[in-house]
RNA sequence: GGGCGGUUAGCUCAGCCGGUCAGAGCGCCUCGCUUACACCGAGGAAGUCGGGGGUUCGAGUCCCUCACCGCCCACCA
């Protein structure tokens, strides 16, 4: 380390990220920088701890756009506290993503002629395994160069030993609590994963559908036969599950069909006689008012049909397709079925009618299969009494979610929160640890190799049977925060990084996972999870479209940051960050930090070229000899600390966007065009004390030195580079990312507004030149005439300003009289800046002001005249001085003198 | 059917507790190779802050309402 530490070194002349990115990333973890107790490690011990918890990745793939920005909003949060003095911890896992994974790998397999049946349940297991070998090591690798400072030391999977005993615990701590349990009941099965899904995987989807009416016939109380001329019609988008219909409802008070109720109906194919029942659910206006009851394969007639004690009648199987009703539809597909039925009924004259309707579908997330209800025996948690606590602790301000407005998403959830199922019929994740015995007994265990017997009635195992379903990947994502830190164990890591500090996710998985993570955490640690959500919005590509593998709008991070630089992305992604809300990603934002990255490194060039011959290439830092500054740094020095106060707000305030916004103005637009240019002139100025020199070069090394610090949580690459090349200070560490986080210094109002008022001087004289049409070049004579609280910093600065505006001599009148005689009448540009006068000569030749310079004139005036007019309106509303606050009222009034005094010396110069 | 968010220069967006807040970047126009940077520098044009009400001395900034776009939740078959 020491050859950053005692040298400056030389920088490449170009920006070139790819150069040293890499070896940068090599050098943090050759330092051991990232775990908290790491060997590089400049952490207070004794301060708490810091820990973002990062939503463990799919390991279904590579990483998206999306995961950049999350990650380096994450990193940004790290790395600012590490810089701190906290110990950090910034844990770095994948997710199994049982259900996810394994439609992937299903994909895969089915082009390959194989497939899950084919290979079995072992072999199947064990290409998943082959298969995210890769993956997981794509995953980590891009992780690493978008700069993450994870403590890869603590990496963990939820497949792995310990996320598997976290599990086992988790789940027999809840079923002996009474929160887990297994019972039939109508859930989400998806045909194409032959699996259960949660409610939340179902996705609404917008579809036309057809609504058919069908009569079914009353039955003749006397014959007890259908009766060819009486019916019931009722109307149904899905016609195949009339062969699991167990009733039909209308509403009791729906006059039309009063004397219907208690009669019986006739179902066709299955010919099966039906109750005709009265539910306040049925809407009278929506079809015929008459709804069909199949309880077994819908949730609003689940309801019913529980409501009224009838029987549930299964017809669709796994596949979704016809199976034990005894017609001639057996084994069909639900839609073949449907075609026939509809066919059928057609024919027999019971279909009433058919007619385009708008439905919503619902789809499976994962393969957009059409969800099909259906009852199983599964393993659900009870929601209620877990969400009651989740719900505390956000009332109770233990846990905040940033932006405050998901609270009321948040709240509205929990509140109608329905049991959790857990089970899932499928292969790749964590077994269930309950186990049967032949009598229907339950065991739950947690021990690794199950249960030694029935816990009921003292079976040995081996008559025991496992059940064969595994946890909904969500499970094992919901202990996250304390499964990675050794619980069910009480290890060091959990008392000491438990509960974690911030946890930051997309607002999409605020359900999915945060709300599991909170119920879980409560329950079982007794404790809230994390202190803080954080919650990002989405990427979308520059035309506001969601990205998507389908539309083939995604963008790769990792070809992002092979040419414009991982800083250039994270710049990007960050600035663009306000919680909650989406952005949009495209080429010029990359560009935008690519080209900051690029004016950095210049300034830091410049600044390490400027370096006055009395200080050595290799002297160790020292501060500014504060009796040497001059107004341009002590200037400088108020504006860093200003910025300073703007970054701690920003990050205090989870403003990300402000932050970057706070140091791209700070460090281009304050301290590169005007700091660094000021700064040029005295450093060359051969007639000043060396001394002086040297303090204007020391008070750019601090400043930039300070700026690097402060961005360094955004762009860590670049910063780290540019700063090893400075001068440091003895007590620097050696490397950036564990250096201390800057403080604000104090404020220089005077200075600020001196020099402020200079460089507006500059500005002016620099837009009346170019409007009045004079050549760039052109050095012209002026004469200024300055109050003489500016006296000070005008001489002092005079030959910057000279250089700034292209105006030499530029001589400054303390008396107006004077400068007014000076300037005379002599053709020339005339400006008007608050209390500063100028006028510049155009020289000889020259017939008097150029009309673009009249033009100009004019048209300062006029704009002049309508802001004291406004100024001098508002004044004169007596209830704007009564009521508004006194300093207000000063303000206006200071304003009003200013004006005028502007709008009258802009006509005299116009009278000449 | 509820709820939430967005609507600010041609484009993408900042504007926190109402009082120089009408801003930035890109794009556009005019200039410029001044020994850090053309991934640059200087200057410039450009918006009745979605519409309409209201509160206030004062409103992109608060309230109501409407419109459009987007998202979330929801048991109309």
């Amino acid at each position: 380390m020491t050859d950053t530490t005692e040298t400056t070194r030389q920088l490449p002349k170009a920006y070139r990220p790819a150069d040293f990115e890499g070896a940068i990333y090599e050098r943090w973890i050759g330092a051991d920088v990232f775990a908290p107790d790491g060997a590089g490690s400049t952490a207070d011990p004794s301060a708490e701890p810091f820990v973002i918890i990062q939503p463990p990745p799919n390991i279904t793939g590579s990483l998206h756009l999306g995961h950049a920005q999350r990650t380096a909003v994450e990193d940004l949060m790290i790395r600012h506290a590490r810089m701190t003095g906290r110990p950090t911890l910034f844990l770095p896992g994948l997710d199994h993503a049982s259900i996810a994974a394994q439609y992937v790998l299903d994909k895969i397999l089915a082009g390959e002629g194989e497939s899950r049946a084919s290979l079995g349940r072992e072999r199947y297991l064990e290409r998943m395994w082959q298969f995210i070998n890769v993956t997981r090591e794509v995953m980590l690798g891009q992780q690493r160069r978008l700069g993450a400072s994870l403590d890869w030391s603590r990496l963990r999977f939820t497949m792995d030993a310990g996320s598997a005993m976290a599990v086992r615990e988790a789940f027999y701590r809840l079923h002996r609590d009474g929160l887990a349990y297994r019972t039939e009941a109508l859930i989400n099965w998806c045909p194409g994963c032959r699996t259960s899904v949660s409610d939340l995987e179902v996705i609404p989807t917008p579809e036309t559908g057809t609504l058919w009416t069908v009569r079914y016939h009353l039955l003749d109380d006397a014959t007890g036969r259908p009766d060819p001329d009486a019916w019931i019609a009722v109307a149904t988008t899905r016609p195949e599950t009339i062969l699991g219909d167990v009733a039909v409802a209308v509403h009791p008070d729906d006059p039309r069909y009063a004397a219907f109720v208690g009669r019986q109906a006739r179902i066709p194919f299955v010919e099966r006689d039906v109750p005709i029942i009265a539910d306040p659910i049925v809407e009278r206006e929506f079809g015929t008012g008459a709804v069909k009851i199949t309880p077994a394969h819908d949730h609003d007639d689940y309801e019913t049909g529980r409501r009224h004690g009838l029987p549930m009648l299964t017809v669709l199987d796994d596949a979704a397709a016809v199976v034990g009703t005894g017609t001639r539809f057996e084994g069909l597909d639900r839609l073949d079925a449907r075609r026939e039925i509809v066919a059928a009924l057609e024919a027999s004259g019971d279909l009433e009618s058919s007619r385009p309707h708008e439905l919503l579908i619902g789809r499976c997330e994962r393969s957009r299969d059409v969800i099909e209800p259906r009852l199983k025996t599964q393993w659900f948690v009870r929601a209620a009494p877990l969400a009651a606590r989740a719900l505390e602790a956000t009332r109770g301000g233990r846990t905040t979610i940033v932006p405050e407005r998901f609270v009321k998403v948040w709240e509205h959830w929990m509140t109608n929160i329905r049991d959790w199922n857990v089970s899932r019929q499928l292969w790749w994740g964590h077994r269930i640890p309950a186990w049967y015995c032949p009598d229907g007994h339950i065991t739950v265990s947690a021990e690794e190799h199950g249960p030694t017997a029935c816990e009921v009635c003292g079976r040995p195992s081996s008559e025991l049977q496992q059940d064969p379903d595994i946890f909904d990947t969500w499970f094992s994502s919901g202990l996250w925060p304390f499964s990675t830190l050794g619980w069910p164990d009480d290890t060091p890591d959990l008392r000491r990084y438990y509960p974690g500090s911030v946890m930051e996710t997309g607002h999409e998985i605020l359900f999915f996972w945060v709300a599991r993570m909170m119920m879980l955490g409560l329950h079982l640690t007794d404790v809230e999870p994390f202190h803080t959500v954080y919650l990002s919005g989405l990427i979308r590509d520059a035309e506001g479209q969601k990205m998507s593998k389908t539309k083939g709008n995604v963008v790769d991070p990792l070809a992002v940051m092979e040419t414009s630089g991982a800083d250039a992305l994270r710049f990007a992604v960050i600035h663009g960050a306000t919680p909650g809300l989406d952005q949009r990603f495209g080429p010029q934002r990359l560009e935008l930090g690519r080209n900051f990255a690029n004016k950095l490194w210049n300034a830091v060039r410049f600044i390490l070229g400027a370096r006055p011959e009395g200080i050595a290439t290799d002297a160790v830092r020292i501060a500014p000899d504060a009796d040497r500054l001059g107004p341009a740094e002590r200037w400088i020095r108020s504006r860093l600390a200003a910025t300073v106060a703007e970054v701690d707000r920003g990050v205090a305030d989870y403003q990300f966007g402000e932050v970057t916004r706070a140091l791209y103005d700070g460090i281009w637009s304050e301290f590169c065009d005007w700091g660094l240019e000021l700064a040029k002139v005295r450093l060359a100025d051969e007639s000043l004390p060396a001394a002086d020199r040297e303090a204007t070069w020391w008070t750019l090394v601090e400043a930039i030195d300070t700026y690097l610090r402060l961005l360094h949580p955004v762009m860590p690459f670049v910063t780290e580079e540019l700063w090893g090349a400075l001068p440091h200070r003895p007590e620097d560490p050696p490397m950036l990312v564990v250096a201390r986080w800057p403080v604000a210094g104090p404020r220089d109002p005077v200075t600020e507004s001196a020099v402020g008022a200079l460089v507006e001087l500059v500005r002016v004289v620099r837009s009346a030149r170019a409007e009045g049409g004079v050549e760039p070049g052109r050095w012209l004579p002026g004469e200024v005439f300055a109050p003489t609280s500016l006296a000070g910093a005008f001489d002092a600065l005079r030959p910057a300003l000279e250089r700034l505006s292209r105006c030499r001599p530029l001589v400054r009148h303390a008396q107006r009289d004077a400068f007014l005689t000076a300037a005379g009448s002599r053709p020339g540009l005339s400006v008007v800046v608050g209390e500063i006068e100028a006028d510049v000569a155009l020289g000889e030749g020259a017939e008097g002001p150029p009309a673009a310079e009249l033009a100009r004139l004019e048209k300062e005036l006029a704009e002049a005249e309508r802001l004291l007019e406004a100024a001098r309106t508002r004044l004169a509303n007596a209830a704007f001085t009564a009521k508004a606050p006194a300093s207000v009222v000063e303000g206006a009034r200071g304003r009003e003198a200013e004006l005028a005094d502007q709008v009258a010396r802009l006509r005299e110069r116009l009278r000449r």
